[in-house]
DNA sequence: AAACTGACAGGAA
DNA sequence: TTTCCTGCCAGTT
């Protein structure tokens, strides 16, 4: 990271920080929202460094099948669950309920 | 400096 | 329809 190109992971940060309450995206969508089209795995790698800035919500991205799949990146494997849970966001075994409900997509519903 | 890995995604078999 | 394989970009070893 050092300093530089640090714009993606920024727009990745901003992004998921506009991610409202109780709603959920994949990386994939984000990837594509800032034009990244198919880095998604940037986009994940992104969140890792933001997991010393709590102050994104990384817990409500999860893969293209809803699944909690960077929850053992978290403080506590369980704590990603938790958390969505705790916004409303059905989740079993690792993986988001209703995934397409709540799927929140930055290139329609922000825009 | 080169090769492998990684919180994914999408196309091909 | 399900499963396998490749592609993307950067970081780590």
């Amino acid at each position: 990271m050092s300093d530089k190109k640090e714009n993606f992971f920024e727009n990745v940060y901003e992004v998921v920080k506009l991610i409202p309450k109780g709603r959920v995206t994949s990386y994939g969508a984000i990837a594509t929202y800032l034009g990244a089209k198919g880095s998604a795995r940037m986009v994940g790698w992104a969140l890792i460094a933001s997991q010393p800035f709590t102050k994104i919500p990384a817990h409500r991205v999860v893969n293209r099948v809803g699944m909690l799949t960077g929850k053992q990146h978290f403080e506590a494997s369980n704590a990603m669950a938790e958390r969505l849970m705790q916004e409303g966001v059905k989740v079993e075994n690792d993986q988001v309920v209703d995934f397409d409900k709540l799927f929140w997509d930055p290139s329609k519903e922000l825009l």
